[in-house]
DNA sequence: GCCTATTGTGTACAGTCGTACACTTAAATT
DNA sequence: AATTTAAGTGTACGACTGTACACAATAGGC
């Protein structure tokens, strides 16, 4: 079987699948883009996307039928960055006395270091069309569970159910994803405020673990 | 001093101030039920929220410059709105066992029974304009704080200290607004869903008072 | 009772939108 | 080498947008 494409690619020397997955992105990261511009995503329009990416409206319909569609493709990503974000917090460590706080310097890190896909999320999660709205409370939901099988994994709250512990990573999952808007609304170049709001975050993951500790199911 | 308008109001027989308020309360009630039909407030467009209030598109710059301007009076409402809950709840007693469970009936009932304002903090709170987004944390950050003072006045956790208070009142706050959207989008008529939702919204709040409790504060 | 300030109307315009249709160009298939 | 398929272009149209301007009606102050 030979390659029908070189190992060294030209930039010209491209399939036509490649070209198309390549503008397909540059519509994506459009969109990114005026995301990242103050614009909300349930506000933009094709032609705006289109034209940030550099190409003629008609084009978009190449890859997406309309503006939803290409929010699900975002949503897409959301989903594979808060999987990498799992996988990065599991490299953290277990179980020593500074975790919670290095926890939330790596999420922290992290939002900042996918600034524009956090504010897709924080803004889509509950505005904007109810389609995007469920994806995403879909990706949030396998997050959780897998944030979830990871406490498992580690051993912690071995005698909590499942179902319980599910609850309280979602707990954890909420404040979460209400601190990055302000984390993202955080004026850069402020270590003060900065520090003042990731102290109020490390305490309030405190406060959730502690109460998790101490939790005697009911039911 | 003479009354200047009739105890008895006809509906001609109006001052121009009043039949200002009216047409002023007709436009935020327009973009209220705009919202009500799906929409993002984000989205509306000046000339639809008049048409469903059924005046002329100019007409809208005798009560407001621009759609930002409407919001930031709707946010207005949600103060209030959100006072008045505060107001309710703590007619539902205090310390008894079955609070937590009791205090998320009296929320779940107060957010069907205002579903508008709801879903507009919910979908703007962290989208749409910046402006909007600020004046909306604003008053959440008030909300928060007449929650603390509510718990100092009942003498919930006598020794923690007021920052501390601020603190755990926030993640109260933030998981009751994560709470709203999800039974906005619940479908009406389901119990099933719905005690299954609140049982888990019950649950977690109890975490957050357990570890409230434990709580020792280290600065 | 007249004058004026204010609320709301009617018309108009330039700009943007989504999208339909016919086209070019070049890769993929035959 | 010829043909088909698909990505992207160019033009066009009707609908909708925010807003400027001139005007009508009428409540409130003189």
């Amino acid at each position: 079987m030979k390659e029908t494409t070189p190992a060294s690619k030209r930039k010209d020397s491209l399939s036509r699948t490649e070209r198309k997955d390549l503008t397909r992105a540059s519509l994506l990261q459009a969109a990114l883009a005026l995301i990242g511009e103050g614009r909300s995503f349930t506000s933009l329009a094709l032609r705006e996307i289109a034209r940030e990416a550099g190409m003629v409206p008609n084009a978009f319909y190449r890859h997406f039928r309309n503006t939803d569609e290409l929010g699900l493709a975002l949503v897409e990503e959301v989903g594979i960055t808060l999987r990498r974000l799992l996988r990065e917090a599991r490299q953290v460590g277990v179980a020593q006395s500074e975790m919670v706080r290095r926890s939330v310097q790596v999420y922290h890190e992290y939002v900042k270091q996918n600034r524009l896909l956090f504010l897709f999320i924080s803004s889509e999660r509950s505005g904007g069309s109810r389609i995007l709205r469920l994806a995403i409370r879909n990706e949030v939901t396998h997050f959780t569970n897998e944030m979830a099988q990871d406490f498992r994994r580690i051993g912690a709250y071995p005698e909590m159910p499942t179902s319980s512990l599910q609850m309280v990573c979602g707990l954890i999952v909420t404040t979460m994803l209400a601190a990055a808007p302000e984390m993202l609304d955080l004026p850069p170049e402020q270590p003060l405020l900065e520090a003042e709001m990731t102290e109020n975050f490390v305490q309030q993951l405190r406060i959730v673990l502690l109460g998790a500790a101490g939790w005697k199911a009911q039911d």
